[in-house]
DNA sequence: GTTACTTGCTTTTTT
DNA sequence: AGCAAGTAAC
């Protein structure tokens, strides 16, 4: 016990050992929070308050979850594998499984991913004629996915207009072929969670009895409908359920374009009237004048719950500012400094280099690799995200539930075996006029397209058949090979890598079952009824038997529907991970939760960071301003922050004034290594090109565009103001060509963008 | 049915 | 620029 709360501080410590009220923690980039909620959780079962069972612990990404279980191990000597802790998606895919018949669902529901779900509704806006000029499938998709999110159903939602009503009848559309084909969308899972426990009372008083103690990670990055599934979890409003500990940090709200609202940490405190508020505000990650930089930054926003950041540690160096000439200079000068950083003993994935958007990393990658510096780069494409895998995973998840459309579309003709267009068009008739799903349709289509159809379903039938008493790994093998994918790859010259990661399947499949508990020869389609004895079955005061989804996976999920599952809801890591020790280069979303001795903030330029289409949503740019305080509090010891005058963004040459973040920093906390200058397109002084020599080694390029500009007729200089007789005021953006060529674009604001020959417009200087 | 070319898009990301 | 997806030609 005293060891366990050894070495907290006094707020820490305070948070940790709260009575059983609701509370809310204000956990500040640095100050220990997953120590808090690990060390809780802990203390809570110490003092036998509550027992492993009764805890539900959440978090948003299963790099969390793994992270709580492995503290919690090393803390208390129980067995966590039983323990709820996990996932809102994860928890609610248990849930669903275990009372997959409340739910309405079939056992074997199958989840989509949002590369599936994205082709479930092109599939359907294509069946109803739908014309996606107007209804972009992408739209529709955020449209259920945010209506979801909200907690709302196709039939809550009042449409405003045509369009809207037209979504809001896909979206139900959308619904009953999810449902005919036994698949869920992510939000799914969590929306049919909770409208599970909100009319089945039995089930959720079990639940909320059970639950005494629920306790949230990154409380700021909830949605609606996860607060109000964690209200109802929590029986807030009834007289029984359990106590929600949220722990939370507005300040590093960086997800509302996807749903999160901050507002559930002000609406959770009167809601539940918070008495425990508790601030963790003492650092112990980054030196002073890093961390003054991020306070005096979020301080610009407006709507705060208020917290502040202190350290013990002194001032440390202040953060290096950086002005490059162009995109290509900015990634010379981060691989001079690398290469110092490592030359002075910094260890290579102590360095991060941050981006507010990937088309930035290209740039860096190039010089990195160039100068042979090994690096690593976050946000590739995951293992199971990858075609080949894709494939592997769509036949089998046919072994597994074939009335999944979108699984049977994937790799009906994959590889190729003479199904085309043509027979799918007449087997989705079929399937129309009988209302059942392809694969069920087959025998319905007559002639050739026909025998083909029937051979692919003989095929995965057989298949199936064959694998029936087989453990997991075999049975992935044997698919590899009746799918002839492993021989189809074989012909391709590229084939190589994409054969090994179909190989490696096998091994994640044996992996798979050790981790999750289950026996290594267990038949992969072994149904839970044949184990339902290991369940806890339940009885309640009102007699209903309940099967607690408490038993390891195994009770209720056949290992190969777990392991699909699992494919789904952990995509699996971003490529194989470099062997050696390497640069580490990511987005600032991705950074958030990470820590390194050095940082490179690159990019920080308006309309890059902050981002141009963050200044068209509300409070977007008060988001922006989160994300640099996330990106600056990463670092322990050194922080370098850059900006280029000219950088190419899609094939496009752009010119950036420096982010107005920089005004917002702290001036003694910064050193500039080039000259600072009030630089700015629009009055003030002139453009950078006006001023030679340019600052830096390469400035060939800066003063080629300058020669330009000023060679191009009438002296029009890119970033001046210019008077158009019929399109108005407008700012030149480009030019290009010289002398009578010369053709200049012109962003006329509401009229829109130009191209105008300047040897012919009459435009007038404003 | 397959291949080669054109078009369009491009913020951030997890599940 | 670079990539994915859709379209036209083989």
């Amino acid at each position: 016990m005293q060891n366990l709360l050894h070495n907290l501080n006094e707020e820490q410590l305070a948070a940790v050992t709260l009575p059983a009220q609701s509370a809310l923690i204000l956990a500040g980039a640095g100050s220990g929070k997953t120590r808090v909620l690990t060390t809780r959780i802990a203390w809570l079962i110490q003092t036998g308050q509550v027992s492993p069972s009764g805890i539900l612990a959440v978090t948003f990404t299963n790099k969390a979850a793994k992270e709580m279980l492995t503290r919690l191990s090393a803390m208390l000597p129980i067995n966590t594998r039983g323990m709820w802790i996990g996932t809102f998606h994860g928890l609610c895919n248990r849930l669903l499984r275990t009372h997959h018949r409340d739910a309405a669902l079939p056992q074997t529901f199958q989840i989509l991913d949002t590369q599936d779900q994205l082709s479930a509704i092109k599939r359907l806006l294509k069946a109803q004629n739908v014309d996606d000029e107007k209804f972009p499938p992408k739209d529709v998709m955020y449209f259920i996915n945010g209506a979801k999110d909200q907690g709302l159903r196709a039939h809550d939602i009042e449409p405003y207009n045509a369009d809207e009503r037209k979504k809001v009848e896909l979206y139900q559309l959308y619904d009953d072929q999810c449902q005919r084909e036994g698949v869920v969308d992510f939000a799914e899972l969590l929306l049919r969670t909770y409208e599970l426990l909100s009319r089945n009372q039995p089930l959720r008083e079990h639940y909320q009895q059970r639950f005494q103690h629920i306790l949230v990670d990154e409380f700021q990055d909830t949605n609606d409908l996860q607060y109000k599934w964690l209200k109802l979890l929590s029986g807030h409003g009834g007289q029984q359920g359990g106590v929600l500990f949220a722990v939370g940090d507005d300040d590093q709200s960086i997800y509302a374009f996807r749903g999160a609202n901050v507002g559930n940490m002000s609406a959770f405190e009167r809601e539940f009237n918070v008495k425990n508020l508790i601030k963790l505000e003492q650092n112990y990650r980054s030196h002073g004048h890093i961390l003054d930089a991020a306070n005096v930054l979020i301080a610009n926003n407006s709507k705060r719950l208020g917290k502040n950041l202190r350290t013990d540690a002194g001032h440390g160096e202040q953060l290096r500012v950086y002005e490059a000439n162009s995109d290509l200079s900015e990634a010379s000068w981060i691989i001079e400094e690398t290469k110092n950083l490592i030359h002075d003993g910094a260890s290579r994935s102590e360095i991060a280099v941050l981006y507010r958007s990937n088309a930035q990393s290209r740039v860096i990658e190039h010089a990195l690799f160039s100068a042979g510096i090994p690096y690593h780069v976050y946000g590739g494409l995951r293992y199971f995200q990858r075609a080949e895998v894709k494939h592997a995973i769509a036949y089998l998840q046919l072994m597994d539930n074939p009335h999944n459309d979108s699984a049977f579309l994937r790799v009906v003709n994959f590889p190729a075996r003479g199904i085309g267009v043509r027979s799918i068009e007449t087997l989705q008739a079929a399937a129309d006029q009988y209302r059942v799903s392809l694969y069920a349709a087959v025998p319905y289509v007559t002639g050739k397209a026909g025998t083909s159809l029937a051979g692919f379903v003989k095929l995965i039938e057989g298949t199936r058949f064959e694998t029936q008493q087989m453990a997991l790994p075999e049975l992935v093998r044997i698919v590899l090979e009746q799918s002839t994918l492993l021989s189809h790859y074989a012909t391709e010259k590229e084939g190589a890598d994409r054969i090994e990661n179909l190989e490696q399947m096998v091994s994640a499949a044996t992996q798979f079952l050790s981790e999750e508990g289950y026996g290594q020869g267990a038949p992969a389609h072994l149904g839970p009824q044949a184990q339902a004895s290991s369940g806890t079955a339940v009885v309640n005061e009102d007699g209903f038997e309940i099967l607690d989804a408490d038993a390891p996976l195994a009770t209720v999920m056949s290992p190969l529907s777990a392991f699909l599952s699992h494919a789904s809801l952990e995509a699996g890591d971003n490529q194989a991970t470099i062997g050696q020790e390497a640069v580490q280069m990511m987005t600032v979303h991705s950074a958030k939760g990470l820590e390194f001795n050095n940082v490179f903030i690159t990019g920080l330029e308006e309309g890059l960071f902050p981002h141009e289409s963050s200044s068209r949503e509300h409070d977007g740019v008060e988001e922006e301003r989160r994300l640099m305080y996330v990106a600056i509090t990463r670092a322990r010891q050194r922080l370098y922050l850059s900006f280029a005058q000219t950088r190419m963004l899609h094939g496009q040459t752009r010119y950036n004034m420096k982010s107005r973040f920089f005004e917002e920093l702290p001036e003694d906390a910064l050193k500039w290594l080039t000259p600072k200058v009030q630089q700015s397109w629009f009055g003030g002084r002139k453009s950078a090109w006006d001023e030679a020599p340019l600052v830096g080694s390469d400035n060939a390029i800066a003063q080629k565009f300058a020669a330009k500009a000023i060679s191009t007729g009438g002296g029009w200089r890119i970033g001046e103001s210019v008077a158009h007789a019929k399109f108005g005021e407008g700012v030149i953006v480009n030019i290009e060509g010289s002398g009578n060529n010369a053709r200049a674009q012109i962003n006329f604001g509401a009229a829109g963008m130009k191209v105008l020959d300047l040897s012919i417009a009459k435009l007038d200087r404003i």
